[in-house]
DNA sequence: GCACAATATTGAACGATGTTCAATACCCTG
DNA sequence: CAGGGTATTGAACATCGTTCAATATTGTGC
């Protein structure tokens, strides 16, 4: 028995945290379980309960630390490589290092998703971490367009794209045509969209504004 | 106990997998269990041990038949909406139609990406019904170059980006901004990349090939 | 028709999971 | 040093995937 007082609940939960991270690392997040995570730091499942209201909680703060880590890794990067320049480059420089975490930290990352959130109410502080990471993209946008809603826009889309290319990366599903470098990949998304967004800038607004093409995707 | 022979092994297989896609369409991906679909069949567990190799067994042929499904509603689509028209209309069909599937079948379509396969070597069926959705990608973009390879390359790139958009519209994780239109968000990302490769395309060969500029992403 | 072999089907058993909560062991206060 | 308050426990329950000896059912040969 765990002498009492021992740990005050705060270094409890930082403990149970570190050895959650640390068996995902090793086994990947269907690997975590409260009893190994009780094991590795010398208590029992009941006392995990005391701190974590389940195992859905203990999983929503190793993500939430994920995230953190995750913007560390981004600011990191876009200090080395140079962050003032132009909108491009800094996007690529930000997805290159995106990718780049997934690689590095696979089982960590991977667990962001794998995790079936209810999708009704994420907390506060989690969207707010999150929000965080989110922002270095709008920022890196920011030069393109005063409309901070549009800019926002572009950011989301441009985002989701390269999260699906990191996607692909990772989990080596959809490999069947040759293996396509991925950063190659990334930055053929970029700088074509980009590209195409600036072209039509230059003569209209926007470049989703303006189209009246008749709606497509009635159901058959 | 069933009477014996009263189905064959295949007759089974198949009430097997209807009744794994209802409880799937009911409770999610978590909610199949072997046990339930037992229950469902009117057999015991032991009878879908000699039909499936285990639960990933199963859960791949289920997704095998999404697949399938998958590719005729693609396929429906293309058909109502026109099909020969040009590589800027044809993509934006398929996008909004896949996007559309994994709205309308929600729990079938994420067991695709929730169900952690073994990296390692997917059967080769299973790698063939998925080819063959890719290949509808392909196709629409066929006009855009005649190297097949280049056409895989933009066509993995593009799809791989509306497939992140389409996990931004259904897992709610993101959604910090304003909550925008996935269908306004899919014409911006396809009709800006495709401009931007029309543009270089124009001049020079390809979207992608002759940037000097030097690397990005470098370890700090 | 009947016994026997062949086999389709069962379900108990095992180890693992998340979660709860009465029982316990410990510390501090008086 | 006695007692109360509480931190900690771990057995219990319901589930899970998976296995395999036991059993029920059928078809065959006589």
């Amino acid at each position: 028995m765990a002498r009492r007082g021992e740990h005050s609940s705060e270094e409890i939960r930082q403990m149970a945290l570190d050895a959650a991270e640390a068996i995902v690392a090793r086994e990947g997040y269907p690997g975590l379980s409260t009893r190994k995570v009780a094991a590795a730091i010398r208590y029992t499942v009941g006392t995990l309960y005391l701190v974590f209201k389940n195992l859905d909680d203990l999983t929503l703060q190793v993500n939430g630390r994920t995230l953190d880590a995750l913007y560390d890794w981004l600011r990191a990067r876009q200090d080395v490589n140079g962050a003032g320049s132009d909108p491009e480059r800094a996007i690529l420089v930000l997805a290159n290092a995106y990718i780049a975490y997934a690689e590095t930290e696979t089982p960590r990352w991977s667990m962001l998703f794998e995790y079936a959130v209810q999708e009704n109410e994420q907390p506060e502080w989690y969207l707010h971490k999150l929000g965080r990471v989110f922002g270095l993209v709008e920022a890196a946008l920011a030069p393109l367009s005063e409309d901070v809603v549009e800019t926002q826009r572009i950011a989301r889309v441009l985002w989701a794209s390269v999260h699906g290319i990191c996607l692909l990366k990772i989990r080596q599903r959809l490999i069947l045509a040759g293996n396509q470098d991925v950063e190659t990949m990334t930055r053929m998304l970029v700088s074509n969209f980009l590209r195409g967004l600036r072209r039509v800038q230059d003569n209209q607004g926007s470049g989703i504004r303006g189209q009246g093409s008749k709606p497509i995707g009635v159901d058959p």
